[in-house]
RNA sequence: GCCACUGUAGCUCAGCCGGUAGAGCAGCGGUUUUGUAAACCGCAGGUCGCGGGUUCGAAUCCCGCCGGUGGCUCCA
């Protein structure tokens, strides 16, 4: 007789084959009334599920809290949404609907789009099934059975599924029993009933590739969302209601942080006066910080020629999503087609493509044509890598330029340009260095996701003894920056290469002691991290400081990078105790990451409502009437003085829109100053929320002020 | 780049089925000198994203571009 170990410690015995709800009815009448699901051994089943040996069993219920209880909500209200809109347009065929954070959703194969348009009618459809209180049976049929049934639907999607799927296949139908109700293969599982379903709302539909892959059919992905009751999806609609509110890009304009003109380009930010106080600041903050930490300020040009990129490995590997490169002469326009035709051949022999590139080179210059093929390394048959050496010797001549897509090219020229001793190390390279992507156009966002953008970057070359003190301090430097800002909600990601991609430069020696670093010093930070193959850079791993935003969306801001392979690409050295060359070891670091990014987070972050040192305006002084207005003045002139950023308002307004626009601004302190106030030399404090602080002398008002910023008080 | 939606004054938006534009806020001018969440009167402001087409007539319908939004893909 199987054993259940319920949450509580209770145990039960009972009858082999007995299911989980029948169970539930054995503890009482209400929890039988209230299960949704059970979880059997931590794996979420069926009411239906049938125990046959021992097990922990809990019993779900609906909770807007419970993710499980979700979870098995989601799943069923998307096979409602599905039934819905196959009744509606019986020629979807349906290919895959999973629960997701906060709904679901349905991938379906229909060649008419859909539109909110379509939305009610999807909507009433469901309700009408759920209103009918149908229960969801499952039943399972052998692999070949299924396919079977599966073959004579004609629906390649479900087969894809099928064949990906394990064991035996099971399928759901919506109503007591097959062939009269809508029916769909999946693995479960399901809520007793439709009825159960509380609220819903189809939210969404948009375009996704099958399996993601860009070459396959564009789908139409039709988001819903469901819940216990109608009050928990008011709740959620309010949640959204809420986080659009604080959304960076409505804020930065009413708040006149940042715009994005379309004649300077997409993409590309600017930072109004209000926008750039709060960066300066952030800025100021970190070079103050570097100094404390040994760091070196440089700077360096927008771009750079398309050599340097060449030996970095940027430009042939990130060449699509770069902005195209400027190119000196039409010579070196083809100079570069025929270094990547040749790069891009695979065997050792000079190509069709590439003999076409040479007579149109050999046409445009003739000189330079000659030069090439009489190079000794290009004449010297099937070998690539010398055809390549001397075609890069002839763009030595005339070149390209490439807006710089990272910094590090140029650090590493800085570090190169003279002799480096052992005892010099480490060397800490700091720069805002602006950068350059071409992010596809259905990419770009706001301030979060941009093609021109300015890391607050820093190379350190350090020996390898000095590597993993190194990485710790750049560690614990971005964590200072987070703690800074209160950004506490935040998970520490150990990014490594995927070892079946090619898309990384490097040997595997270098990849295996960067990657030991990496982890030895997250290890010994303390930090709780996860790893994730694949996600490193193309020439190291990373530990990359992944934050949540207000609407639970997730950015990578810090990163520190550990970098064997760049040092040795770019042949640098330092002369060892030994009297011998040695090759540093690189850390690439960003604690904000990308500035804009940044700010933009912080602007949702705060919800505009910056911390005193970050606010743009810090103090309004609001005069009551003329009668103030000197004194009002001597207020204003007293906090300029001490450093303060402060505006007077002596419009012939009321106090009341005066605070309005104040406030509307999020300015933290606004200051009303009547009669009463010059008398007595104080201030009358309000802060951006409404509240009156009271009056406060103005003397002991500028003290505080200047401290909260001095201090960056949250 | 792909799919869907979307683009009217500086901002937020109205303008149904085609009859050549309207409000609030902001701005400007005046009145009000005011004690804590938007004073009053007036004025000005728009090639209705751009370009084609249909039509006697287009902000409105159709097509193509260009922005933007939500996803997908991508993300050094």
């Amino acid at each position: 007789m199987p054993q259940v170990t319920l949450p509580d410690g209770k145990t039960l015995e009972v009858a082999p084959g007995t299911t989980v709800g029948q169970v539930a009815a054995m503890i009482g009448p209400g929890l039988a009334k209230a299960a949704v699901a059970g979880k059997v051994n931590g794996e979420i089943v069926d009411l239906s599920h049938p125990l046959e040996a021992d097990c922990r069993l809990e019993l779900l219920k609906l909770d807007a809290a419970d993710p499980d209880s979700l979870y098995v909500l989601r799943h069923s209200a998307a096979h409602v949404m599905a039934e819905a809109i196959c009744s509606l347009f019986p020629e979807t065929k349906l290919v895959y609907g999973p629960p997701v954070d906060n709904g679901f959703y349905y991938d379906i194969d229909l060649d008419r789009p859909l539109s909110s348009q379509d939305f009610e009618a999807i909507e009433q459809r469901m309700a009408q099934i759920i209103k009918e209180d149908r229960p969801f049976t499952r039943y399972e049929v052998d692999r070949q059975e299924a396919f079977k049934k599966l073959q004579a639907e004609g629906n390649r999607y479900k087969i894809d599924n099928a064949e990906r799927a394990e064991g035996p296949l099971s399928f759901y139908v919506t109503g007591p029993e097959p062939g009269r109700y809508f029916e769909d293969l999946c693995r479960g599982p399901h809520l007793p009933s439709t009825g159960r379903i509380g609220a819903f709302k189809v939210m969404q539909v948009s375009g996704a590739y099958y399996r993601g892959d860009q070459k396959e059919k564009q789908l139409q992905r039709v988001y819903g969302t469901a819940w216990p009751t109608r009050k928990d999806l008011d709740k959620y609609l309010a949640q959204l209601e809420e986080a659009k509110k604080r959304d960076h890009r409505k804020l930065g304009q009413e708040l006149g942080l940042f715009t994005v003109d379309p004649l300077v380009g997409s993409g590309l930010v600017l930072w109004k006066p209000k926008g750039a106080v709060i960066r300066a600041q952030l800025e100021d903050f970190l070079r103050a910080e570097l100094i404390k930490s040994g760091y070196q300020p440089v700077y360096t040009p927008h771009i750079g020629k398309l050599g340097l990129y060449r030996t970095s490995g940027h430009f042939p590997y990130y060449k699509d999503s770069q902005f195209p490169p400027i190119f000196e002469s039409r010579t070196a326009e083809i100079l570069n087609r025929l270094w990547e035709a040749a790069r891009g051949r695979p065997s050792g022999e000079i190509c069709p493509e590439e003999r076409q590139i040479l007579a149109e080179l050999r046409q445009t210059d003739a000189a330079a044509y000659e030069a090439l093929t009489g190079h000794s390394a290009y004449k010297a048959g099937g070998d690539k890598a010398a055809h390549l050496k001397a075609i890069e010797a002839q763009l030595e001549v005339s070149d390209g330029y490439l807006l710089k897509p990272m910094n590090c090219p140029h650090h590493i020229r800085i570090y190169a340009s003279e002799p480096r001793s052992y005892r010099d190390l480490p060397i800490r390279l700091a720069e805002f260095g602006t950068v350059y992507r071409y992010e596809q156009s259905g990419e770009l966002s706001g301030m979060t996701r941009v093609r021109g953008f300015t890391q607050d970057d820093a190379h350190l070359f350090c020996r390898p003894d000095q590597l993993l003190e190194e990485i710790t301090g750049c560690v614990n430097l971005t964590r200072k920056v987070l703690d800074l800002l209160g950004l506490s909600d935040y998970s520490v990601r150990v990014s490594l290469r995927d070892p079946a991609s090619d898309k990384y430069v490097g040997s595997a020696e270098n990849w295996a002691l960067a990657e030991q670093a990496v982890r030895e010093a997250v290890k010994a930070s303390g930090m709780v991290f996860t790893e994730a193959l694949g996600e490193a850079a193309f020439y190291g791993p990373k530990i990359d400081f992944i934050v949540k935003d207000c609407i639970g969306r997730e950015w990578q801001l810090g990163t520190v990078q550990v970098d064997y392979n760049l040092p040795e690409r770019f042949e640098l050295t330092y002369i060892g105790a030994d009297n011998a060359a040695h090759q540093p070891v690189m850390i690439h670091r960003a604690p904000f990451g990308s500035m804009e990014r940044f700010v933009g987070i912080l602007i949702e972050h705060f919800a505009g409502a910056f911390p005193l040192w970050l606010a743009p305006l810090q103090v309004v002084v609001a005069s009551v009437s003329e009668k103030s207005a000197d004194y009002a003045r001597t207020v204003r002139d007293r906090l300029f003085a001490a450093g303060v950023r402060v505006e007077l308002d002596d419009s012939p307004e009321k106090i009341g829109p005066k605070k309005h626009n104040a406030r509307k601004q999020k300015v933290p302190y606004i200051l009303v100053v009547g009669e009463k106030e010059a008398a007595e030399q104080s201030v009358n404090v309000n802060d951006r929320n409404g509240r009156n602080l009271g009056n406060e002398d103005l003397a002991a008002f500028v003290e505080r002020c200047t401290r909260e910023i001095r201090e960056r008080v949250l």
